[in-house]
DNA sequence: TTGTCCACCATGTCATAACAAGTAAGCATA
DNA sequence: TATGCTTACTTGTTATGACATGGTGGACAA
């Protein structure tokens, strides 16, 4: 068969290969070509087109970058099943997921101050070096047994006002959505492994040189201003942080 | 100036315009190129790893999809900026998200077998117990130093054809996508801490009882088929898991 | 019937060549 | 001086052609 010379490409600026991957990238979205099928091969397309085989391979491998199709060598070029476009990380973590199992959990608070800020916590949340903040010390409970140390810096405030609300059985989360309005949007995460010292040890029940899962967490409101900033040290031996990410598009 | 002939290309299976990129890159990386700086044109280049200019484009274009240089019409090529810290919490490989912010990685195989699924990885796959599966095992490394033990369980037939990729320097998700036609979807993470033991030490030099990061990934497809299974033991002394998530339930 | 080999078609790699177009600097002219 | 032109770079686009390599199925031999 004959592949006919169907479409005119425009004397334009626009190069041919842009115009190309244009009418392609159509093709593919209003389902002329569907996904998983194969495309017509780049001599097909060399013909149709009346262009340069190098033309073709470059609108094709812009297709291929932007992840709408992709290919086989020896084989062919095919069609992508499209993507959902969404990069959302949704965390599950201490409280639901211990209350989807069935667990008790509640949290004692070891110490409240009011401290200077050091350049990390400074910088996380946006404020000066040694402005004051509030440092909200606690230890969780799962089933009556210690499982993590959480370390919160919030606005001085914030945690002053804090301090007053029942947060052996309340989440610090909740409280700041409902009781305070603030909005919360994302957060940011770093996950590393450590070693426990000795008064780790003693506050969540390890010997020291046992494993502890230590992660930052810099939480944001929907408008993007930093509001926590929490060191969180959990036993290694008997959590484990579970979370479900997607794929994002490329 | 002669651009003299420095680099002598070898004449093995790797592509020339990969060895070039390969080249450049650890220029880049080890300040070779500085940032801001402009790169040898391509006719330099050209000239001086006697190739065509063709080649050379293809790596500059390699190394610009990874963000790794910029060019600028009628000026010249330059070095990009490093970028500081970035997105993620989008479901990234390692070596993705490692290129993302210019860093050299390699991964060497350490095993492949064939396997019966255990228990574990049975279920997470959706596999029957002891039906076979392909077992990948690779060492990470990160500027040339081990930072990670990747095992992964696959459906056979997709082990035995990823084992004839590139995994030395391609990214398994990648090539999931862009070669097979997989579209990833969600991935489950499970994290915890742990102490590497004697094997694992020996694999990422660390001593035994040295704190390490563990992983375990369940990658889907967009379709909700369990795809890939991995557990990931990263050094916990030189890498932090990072990741942005939209507000969860603590 | 079964297995091997080869032709054919697919994409991958690379060379040579030409012209287009953006940038910048130097030089000539108004 | 200021303007504009030339020139010599740069990257961008495109053509033509060749050979390498992977995948598949049919021809053919055992």
């Amino acid at each position: 068969m004959e592949p006919k010379k169907e479409t005119v490409l425009s004397l334009s600026p626009i190069p041919l290969y842009t115009q190309i991957k244009e009418i392609l990238r159509t093709r593919i979205l209003d389902g002329t070509y569907k996904a998983h099928e194969q495309m017509p091969s780049e001599s097909e397309l060399t013909r149709s087109f009346d262009v340069s085989r190098i033309t073709v391979r470059q609108a094709l491998g812009d297709l291929q970058k932007a992840g709408l199709i992709f290919k086989i060598h020896g084989k062919g070029t095919y069609v992508s099943q499209p993507k959902a476009f969404q990069n959302i990380g949704k965390l599950q973590g201490f409280g639901e997921a211990m209350a989807t199992m069935g667990y008790e959990t509640f949290s004692q608070v070891v110490s409240f101050k009011i401290v200077p800020a050091d350049k990390i916590v400074a910088k996380k949340l946006g404020l000066d070096e040694n402005e004051m903040v509030s440092e909200i010390r606690r230890v969780r409970y799962l089933n009556r047994a210690p499982i993590s140390l959480d370390v919160s810096y919030l606005p001085r405030t914030v945690g002053e006002r804090l301090i007053k609300e029942d947060l052996a059985h309340r989440d610090i989360f909740l409280i700041l959505e409902n009781d305070y309005g603030y909005s919360l949007g994302q957060a940011e995460l770093q996950i590393e492994a450590m070693l426990a010292d000795e008064s780790l040890g003693r506050l969540i029940h390890l010997q020291e040189g046992a494993p502890v899962l230590r992660i930052e967490r810099l939480t944001f409101t929907t408008d993007n201003q930093p509001l926590d900033f929490e060191y969180l040290y959990y036993r290694g031996d008997a959590f484990q942080y579970r979370l479900r990410v997607e794929r994002g598009r490329i």
